[in-house]
DNA sequence: GTCGATGTTATCAA
DNA sequence: TTTGATAACATCGA
């Protein structure tokens, strides 16, 4: 579910909600995929003030006053919610922290795939997750993003899919970022040439940038910010989930298929192979 | 009831 | 090096 967009989303929610309040108690209600252990979170966050929240990439990251960090993935279905404290709690909410402003935050995540560590912060970066991430997105300056494609024979999707050139997009954005660049999705990063690169990367910047404006994409149930609300850029997405509908910039009919793993849509008139 | 697909990614085979 | 299949899991819609 959430791509950088979303991540940025509830980070900044994160900010405006839960930074700058103390952490009363923790309650793990499933302990998979919490590391240490479940009962390690809930020892070393009690008691504790959070500081700062921040992201790379697809990956959150709260801050504690005495120099711990929870880092979190959410994966596909993951949520993190502030809610008043007598909020009926809905199923597959896996840990509560109750925070000392009478609200509490509540990780949900239906399908269980995403994770949290707590570490300290000083070695944060050494999680393994780390160890071949990419440059963020938004950090990414051109003349590396452009270095990166160029000795690429990897395909475009899978390429800007993968996290180690560039961290943040997933299957949305990446297919908007293609379409909006007049790229086809199995071309060659290395084949761009500098003016193609460059466009691309402009592109990348500027879905994201406008996401990020609509806080997000929401797409069914999944995605919701830390206050609850939905994001608004599904109402903007020109590609993504239009497979077998017309083009918007030239009428002719999308094309869907797998590439790298995940459907793909794209026109096979704006986007052509070559 | 069944099948296929879903915003992610680690791992393994070819 | 790169791709594809598979697995982790629950839910939804056809």
């Amino acid at each position: 579910m959430p791509e950088l967009p979303e991540v940025e989303t509830v980070v900044a929610g994160l900010r405006r909600e839960a930074v700058g309040r103390w952490i009363e108690s923790v309650e793990i209600l499933r302990d998979q995929h919490l590391h240490p252990s479940g009962a390690a979170l809930a020892e070393g966050l009690t008691g504790r003030l959070l500081t700062d929240a921040r992201r790379w990439g697809k990956i959150w990251m709260l801050d504690t006053d005495d120099g711990q960090t929870v880092v979190g993935h959410l994966r596909m279905s993951g949520q993190l919610r502030v809610h008043p404290l007598d909020e009926p709690r809905r199923d597959h909410v896996h840990l509560v922290a109750t925070l000392s402003d009478g609200h509490e935050l509540r990780w949900r995540d239906v399908r269980r795939f995403g994770w949290m560590h707590l570490v300290p912060t000083a070695e944060a970066l050494d999680l393994p997750v780390f160890a071949n991430l990419g440059p963020d997105a938004l950090a990414m300056a051109e003349d590396e993003f452009v270095a990166a494609l160029r000795g690429s024979r990897r395909g475009l999707k899978a390429l800007l899919l993968g996290q180690d050139v560039i961290a943040g997009l997933g299957n949305i954005y990446v297919d908007e970022a293609l379409f909006r660049s007049r790229l086809h999705p199995r071309l060659a990063g290395g084949r761009l040439g500098l003016a193609r690169a460059r466009r691309l990367y402009g592109e990348i910047r500027a879905v994201l940038d406008e996401a990020i404006a609509a806080r997000g994409t929401s797409i069914s149930q999944s995605y919701r910010g830390v206050d609850g609300r939905r994001g608004a850029y599904q109402e903007q997405l020109q590609i993504y989930g239009r497979g077998g509908q017309a083009c918007l910039v030239c009428g002719r009919e999308l094309l869907s298929a797998q590439v790298a793993g995940r459907t793909t849509v794209w026109c096979p008139g704006c986007q052509p192979r070559r």
